[in-house]
DNA sequence: CAGTGAGCGAGCTTCCGCTTGACTT
């Protein structure tokens, strides 16, 4: 039996660290925290100075008895939990959890998976912090109260089941206020002024540093230019310089795998997690971007072997932001000299990401020479400014460059990196074309999963470990929505000036497509503004900064955490009763104005099944109201009275079939055909406005063929009951069931009671009892 | 993926931050 137990977090650094410590050390895992607050109210006994009940949930008690065991037996348990607030509460619950004593138990903290460090680490033990334990545990206690007595607020005065919390919230408000941003923003237009002077391998663009609102100065422009001089008025070089990032943090891997790679926030996680539980890159999970020695090393050892000397440079990061803990490294390569590694697309191409920002950040920085030629008009007092660029010594960016999201595509063409031909001052220049184009300018840009992460951190509310869970959460609870839209067409005006002439012409181009961005759903700013309303102060963005300080004054053992949390709490409590007391029902109501045929008010609202527009008055007994549901990416606060008319016009019967009828609606998932209680989406393309009866049939006889392809089996008992082909193999389609089919099956000598059976177990077992995709996602 | 949009009342929902699998129709 070895006679020392160290528990670390995670599996694999326990993995890791037993290699290094011998056979004198058995290392475990707790598998994160091993204790919660209870789920039930009186998780914390508030006028009985906050005191916690805590538990141990079901899928932490093998590993808490194990634990127990295993420190029964041991003659020193170490605790090796991380160096951060969390950290801390993690070994003081496994201290009391597992019933260790003080003589028999050292609490231990390393910042890097090194021998060394490990070593230094057991020979430097000390005692639990428990100032650091105290500051977490009132930050487990004010999450609950804001979470458990905000949430219920939600329900009484919007809708049941919805949730609010410090940092969903916030998240809420910041996609609902863009959204804003954008329906209020107005496009300006204005004419930028291009000019292509030279011909060949020599051309060159130069541009008006300003920019003209009206087509007819735009015009006179390119009129006074006909006849014009262009000579090199002045000429300046001067060097610059680019250096690389730093590492990876989780947040900053999270936006680069989504600009570079197109990862979802979660997908770059669980590629991590893969990629970390092999072995191959550090901690996924961290928001230091700082580089232990060996790696640091590591990394000039294979700058200078794989470019030389000139390419290395020693670098240090400081972190940027004020939440950050750095219990962990940044995110690199475990072993810098593996440039690529074994494993599937996601992995190698994430790895490929990882180990190329870790290496270019020891590397040197990139030199440029960077020329502006002003050239003169004769005709006018504007120069033309030309700007290039010539890279003098490439340094990191050989290995790495840094994307952004803001980069504009039409000004990047001629911009910084473009060469210039040589020049020299007072040249006469040959202009080949100039163009005065109509530009506007661009509302805020939506956001994606990534720049939310991003902004969230610069607001210091979440953690490495909740940004992706967070983003889920808001998407899940039907606050946000992640999709693409349709852009609009728009026209915009070039004047082009060349051979003497000016010639005007009009062009499209789309504008305000999105993809993969967040979205606010109408349940999500009603319950935003409801609490912008009511408790300001909880989704304000500074709350989390300025409890966070108070947090750590706690951790310095300078404020007594139950204080902190009586100040918060007593005020915090009364807006939470006046609210229940005093608020009205929030449903976000809108009024349109006036039916155009029959005069009645038309509104717009949520009910109980989503917003819906509301002809004629409800408390009107004789007006019987028209209702129709609002589609995909309409929202109560910018529909129009025109698209609110449209939405009367479907439904639509178009036929009949098979003595029933064949009606076309806009649902969900696009349009669709109903008959005989069944769907048939439209193919797209197809518009359902004029959709013809035979159309229709044929689309229905369509979708049964392909349906009877995948069909393998059918029961006499009951018709509801049928065997399928799905996409992973064959199921089970028990009414509005799917029932997976266990291992070593024949799918085709399976009988009805076995079918039931099977369907019966999994309605039972509340693990498998997943909704069968969308079809069940709303429980009655 | 429809239709619905009243009200009563029981019983339910909900937070953030640490972890890793199980699972996916």
């Amino acid at each position: 039996m070895a006679k020392n137990l160290l528990i670390v977090e995670s599996p694999a650094k326990a993995k890791t660290i037993e290699g290094y410590l011998g056979k004198d050390f058995t290392v475990k895992s707790s598998y994160g925290h091993i204790r919660d607050l209870v789920k039930s109210e009186d998780a914390i006994d508030i006028p009985n100075n906050f005191a916690q009940r805590y538990e141990v949930p079901a899928d932490k008690k093998q590993v808490v008895s194990e634990l127990k065991k295993l420190a029964k037996e041991a003659e020193m348990v170490w605790l090796a939990s991380d160096e951060d607030r969390e950290g801390e509460a993690i070994s003081w619950h496994l201290f009391e959890t597992l019933g260790l004593k003080n003589d028999k138990t050292k609490r231990i903290v390393f910042h890097e998976i090194t021998k060394p460090a490990i070593m230094r680490a057991i020979e430097n033990p000390r005692t639990i912090d428990y100032n650091l334990v105290n500051a977490q545990q009132a930050r487990r206690v004010l999450d609950r109260l804001v979470g458990f007595e905000l949430s219920p607020v939600l329900w009484k005065k919007v809708k049941p089941s919805l949730s609010a919390g410090r940092v969903q919230s916030v998240a809420v408000r910041l996609i609902v206020e863009r959204e804003r941003e954008i329906n209020k923003f107005t496009a300006e237009a204005a004419f930028r002024i291009v000019a292509i002077f030279g011909k060949g391998r020599d051309a060159f663009k130069a541009e008006l540093p300003e920019r003209f609102a009206e087509q007819a100065q735009a015009e006179k422009f390119l009129q006074d230019c006909i006849d014009a001089a262009f000579t090199v008025k002045s000429l300046e070089t001067r060097p610059t310089k680019r250096s690389p990032a730093a590492p990876f943090t989780t947040s900053t891997l999270q936006q680069e795998a989504s600009r570079k790679l197109g990862f979802s926030v979660s997908r770059t996680m669980s590629v991590a997690q893969k990629l970390y539980e092999s072995g191959k890159i550090t901690y996924m999970r961290t928001d230091s971007v700082n580089l232990s020695d060996t790696a640091l090393q590591a990394a000039q050892q294979q700058i200078t072997s794989a470019y030389g000397d000139k390419y290395y440079q020693h670098r240090k990061f400081k972190t940027k932001s004020a939440s950050a803990q750095e219990a962990h490294e940044a995110i690199r390569p475990t072993y810098f000299n593996e440039h690529t590694i074994d494993g599937d697309n996601s992995e190698k191409r994430l790895y490929e990401l990882i180990w190329k920002r870790s290496i270019a950040s020891q590397m040197s920085e990139a030199q440029f020479e960077k020329t502006t030629a002003k050239i003169d008009i004769s005709s006018r007092s504007e120069d033309l400014v030309a700007n290039g660029e010539v890279m003098k010594f490439d340094g990191f960016l050989k290995v790495y460059l840094e994307s952004h999201d803001d980069e504009d595509e039409d000004d990047n063409q001629d911009g910084d990196s473009a060469i210039l031909p040589p020049l020299t001052k007072g040249q006469l220049l040959a202009l080949q074309e100039m163009t005065a184009t109509e530009r506007y300018s661009r509302p805020p840009a939506r956001y994606t999963e990534a720049s939310l992460v991003k902004k969230l951190e610069e607001l210091g509310i979440g953690r490495p470990s909740t940004y992706a869970p967070t983003i889920s959460t808001v998407q899940n609870r039907g606050y946000v929505v992640k999709e693409e839209r349709e852009g609009k067409t728009r026209n915009y005006r070039v004047l082009t000036l060349k051979d003497k002439a000016v010639k005007h012409e009009q062009k499209t181009e789309n504008t305000g497509a999105e993809k993969n961005k967040l979205f606010p759903t109408d349940i999500g700013a009603v319950v935003n503004d409801f609490l912008v309303q009511h408790f300001n102060g909880i989704v304000d963005f500074h709350f989390t900064a300025n409890v966070e300080k108070q947090f750590d004054e706690i951790a310095q053992g300078l404020t007594e955490w139950t204080a902190m949390l009586k100040d918060f709490y007593t005020p915090f409590h009364e807006g939470v009763e006046s609210t229940i007391q005093t608020a009205e029902k929030a449903r976000g109501e809108r009024e349109l104005g006036v039916h155009p045929e029959s005069g009645k008010k038309m509104s717009v609202r949520i009910g109980r099944f989503g917003p819906f527009v509301q002809i004629g008055d409800s408390d009107n007994e004789e007006e019987k109201p028209q209702y129709a549901s609002l589609r995909t990416g309409q929202m109560i606060e910018t529909i129009t009275l025109e698209e609110a008319l449209e939405l009367f016009k479907l439904p639509k019967k178009v036929g009949v079939f098979e003595e029933k009828d064949m009606t076309v609606a806009i649902g969900k998932f696009g349009p669709y055909i109903r008959h005989n209680s069944a769907f048939y989406s439209l193919p797209k393309g197809v518009d359902p406005m004029s959709v013809s009866e035979p159309q229709a049939i044929e689309i229905i006889e369509e979708k049964r063929k392909k349906d009877a392809e995948k069909l393998i089996k059918t029961f006499d008992e009951n018709p509801d009951v049928k065997i399928l082909n799905g996409r992973w193999g064959p199921y089970i389609e028990f009414g509005k069931l799917n029932v997976k089919i266990p291992k070593g099956k024949e799918p085709l000598e399976l009988t009805y009671e076995e079918c039931k059976a099977l369907a019966d177990a999994m309605e039972k077992d509340p693990k498998a009892k997943k909704p069968a995709g969308k079809k069940f996602a709303k429980k009655k």
